[in-house]
DNA sequence: TAATCATTTCAATGATTCTTGAAATATGAA
DNA sequence: TTCATATTTCAAGAATCATTGAAATGATTA
């Protein structure tokens, strides 16, 4: 992960609907959650969460295969450990009180 | 960490200049930085350089002591790691294929 | 084919954020 | 006190982002 794509995926987490979606989905588990669910559980008009939805696919934090009718997003985990090995390396530059924090 | 100072935390981090500022404070350990030795580091203005600052010092990531007439910026490593376990625990529900990255 | 369901796209509006340069504040030195 | 240095604050404008509801797309069923 670069410096550019370490500044899409944190702004893809700076936004209160963003954030409380991607935790949704990693709790989904790798079945994933139908657009439709998302938005449900998160109280969301469909077109805002597909809004958001789309935004955090394009970090890759979340994927999105449609099946039949509907959209299934999931987390996608290899993502979120990069993104947390940029932190901890590019950012902290692996300082010993972040990385005991692991 | 809860999840307001997570977000704030992330849109810190979601920033070029801001993002630049941070590795660069990181780096330069426990004697921090001058606000205009940052400004020079990073190529911005000193107007430009210390909006973002008081931005990043808002969220706890660094800190600020003025020491006659200049103001010193250090990473604040605890902050770091508190935010490191938020996105490890609370986005990603420790999830092995995170964790497994540390 | 027509109707329905799930989702996305679009345009308009409002809100927030960033940049710039000038002015203000705070500290120390002459 | 006056001047110089370091930094912040402020106002204006530009740019980006979020929300809304209506319309469009894609897929399934009758």
């Amino acid at each position: 992960m670069n410096d550019t794509q370490a500044l899409a995926s944190f702004a893809a987490l700076s936004n209160e609907t963003r954030l409380t979606i991607l935790k949704r989905l990693v709790r989904a588990g790798p079945s994933g959650m139908t657009a439709g669910d998302v938005a449900a559980a998160v109280g969301a008009s469909p077109s805002r969460a597909s809004f958001h939805l789309a935004a955090i696919a394009e970090t890759g934090l979340i994927t999105s295969t449609r099946q039949s009718r509907q959209i299934i997003y999931k987390a996608n985990f290899e993502t979120l450990g990069a993104l947390m090995r940029f932190f901890l390396t590019d950012c902290c530059a692996d300082h010993p009180d972040v990385v005991s924090c692991c």
